[in-house]
DNA sequence: ACATCAGGCAAGGATGCGGG
DNA sequence: CCCGCATCCTTGCCTGATGT
């Protein structure tokens, strides 16, 4: 058995191409088809179906995946493992947003260590354009930023996040069977204002009605337009984890309202490409589990 | 010295896509 | 529909490193 074989099965898998792998692995394209080839030997089955341009793993294929992962992951583990003892430790420097930092960070790294405890995080907080920025001057290893398409950056959907308005405890919209965007406009608003397009359909449902929404309070901090509804100053369109304590303990409600429904904020994960792989299919697997 | 193996280069076949 | 071009993977051959 030779890992670099199965490190070449992870690469193409994850990349859906051979040259996208060989890229990756600093391998010539014909490399890696011999890798893939040796390993096909010596599995005594196809793992890739290759058809034409496209190649799909195999059902042996995608049996063999996890366990290959798993070698992968384990190798990588224990090579950590070693180099702590002898070296430096190793630091993961991760970039996020606001939100991201106040809400998403605390639920995914406590996961994410126990996975690498050897690792030490660094944090690093900022807007997504200041983030990008970092990554290319190589300032930070990941991020967690807004939508961002960029040729040598490679972009996961990390985490969407349901927008819904919500209410004080005994605001009268918690009696109310069907809330229309219409009867929101007429009661005292905090707006935030993440920037994001997304964001844009909320601005859009009241761009129809006959008179302007009653925005008593603009601001670009969701804390702040959270405790603003907390004090009965009014209610609010937030992302669900901003208010999912205060959701839990009764004190704030969610309100369904046709006219934003679907609507979300969209959390990515970015990296430079090709780089920390392993790391990133960690995080993404953590963050499949906050959306349960 | 020879065998073996990994990797590179170049050529070729297959496929997809856009334009005429 | 056909053609030209781009892209992707495979194959054959060569080279260099390493083991016997």
């Amino acid at each position: 058995m030779n890992i670099e074989n199965i490190e070449a099965f992870v690469y193409v898998n994850h990349y859906g191409s051979f040259n996208k792998a060989a890229e990756i692995l600093f391998l010539s394209q014909p490399s890696v088809t011999a890798r893939i080839q040796t390993l096909e030997r010596e599995l005594d089955c196809r793992l890739f179906d290759r058809l034409g341009k496209q190649i799909h793993l195999t059902e042996k294929g995608k049996q063999f995946l996890p366990y290959a992962q798993q070698i992968m992951h384990t190798f990588q583990k224990g090579k950590l493992h070693i180099q702590n003892r002898t070296s430096v430790p190793h630091e993961l420097r991760i970039g996020a947003t606001v939100s991201v930092s106040n809400y998403l960070i605390p639920e995914i790294l406590p996961a994410f260590r126990r996975e690498y405890p050897q690792i030490n995080i660094k944090l690093i907080t900022g807007t997504t354009d200041c983030l990008v920025e970092k990554l290319h001057n190589s300032e930070i290893d990941i991020g967690f930023v807004r939508k961002v398409v960029h040729p040598t950056i490679q972009s996961y959907k990390f985490y969407e996040d349901p927008i819904r308005l919500y209410v004080y405890e005994d605001h009268p919209f918690n009696d109310s069977e069907d809330v229309t965007i219409e009867e929101v406009s007429r009661q005292p608003l905090v707006f935030f204002e993440c920037g994001s397009l997304d964001w844009m359909r909320v601005h859009r449902a009241f761009e129809n009605l006959d008179h302007p929404p009653d925005i008593q309070y603009q601001v670009d901090n969701s804390e702040t337009a959270k405790k603003l509804v907390l004090r009965r100053a009014g209610i609010c369109f937030l992302p669900e984890l901003v208010v999912r304590h205060e959701v839990r303990e009764g004190r704030l409600h969610p309100i369904e309202i046709s006219e934003v429904s679907g609507v979300s904020l969209q959390t990515n994960l970015i990296a430079m490409q090709g780089e920390n792989p392993l790391f990133i299919d960690s995080l993404l697997k953590i963050g499949k589990t906050l959306a349960n």
